[in-house]
DNA sequence: TTACAGCTTGACGTTTACGTCAACGTAACG
DNA sequence: CGTTACGTTGACGTAAACGTCAAGCTGTAA
């Protein structure tokens, strides 16, 4: 099993280590300790890596924390098994809308970027 | 031309009207005025509309602002026009990132859709 | 006329997500 | 043995995006 030490993932991820030890105060990663340093493995990695996806699609922390725990259902209980169905379905429809919005926001940009091409056509002319 | 007030574009959209002053002072928008009181034409009804969704897709209101004003090229400079098309494919890019992000997300919230309702057939067995 | 509803401009407070020191420990290199 | 590299824990600072008063103006319905 690999592991890492916090200045290889923060370079593989291009984040500071302040950001890490902030998501693990934050109580999203739990690294093992050899001393006082930290030792991460893979399922840290992968928690990192959903996290900072998570941001690229708007998410606060929080968000994603609730979102990678849902992931492995813990709770065994009715109550919360449909509480959590109703989470996964409410996020999906989030993604649903960003859908919409990137294809949206794909048809302005390139709208905006054939009138930009033209405006330097018509310069170089 | 249609007009609206301040109360009205904000429970359009279901955000408050401090908001809308906020984006205002950041020069998102800049409604004409009846003496003191803001009147929004559909234009600045149609900017609101897409700082929310730049929102969405997890834009700052700096980025929102930049992008909505790419839309009508101003610059009739090439060095600018240059820059403009850079920061349209640069925005193309990462619209594609998030779309991959929003695929992979589904997927994994599609895996524990179905644990979760195993889980729960399980249980009601 | 008063009371309410809706508009305005400050000004300060708050949350999120880190950045930026400071001060210290430890292991290895020259 | 000093310094360089990498790690640690506080503690305070900061930018973004508003929230939350406060204090005031303005029209209109009772």
């Amino acid at each position: 099993m690999p592991s890492y030490s916090i200045s290889e993932l923060s370079h593989e991820f291009d984040i500071t280590t302040r950001t890490m030890r902030f998501y693990e105060s934050e109580g999203l990663l739990s690294p093992k300790r050899d001393g006082q340093t930290r030792i991460y493995a893979e399922a840290d990695r992968v928690r990192l890596k959903l996290i900072l996806r998570g941001k690229r699609l708007g998410l606060s922390l929080a968000e994603s924390k609730e979102l990678i725990d849902m992931y492995k259902p813990r709770g065994n209980n009715e109550a919360q098994l449909i509480k959590l169905l109703e989470k996964i379905r409410e996020r999906k429809n989030i993604l649903a809308q960003q859908l919409l919005d990137i294809q949206a926001m794909e048809n302005e940009l390139n709208g905006a970027e054939e009138r930009c091409q033209e405006a330097l056509n018509a310069l170089s002319k």
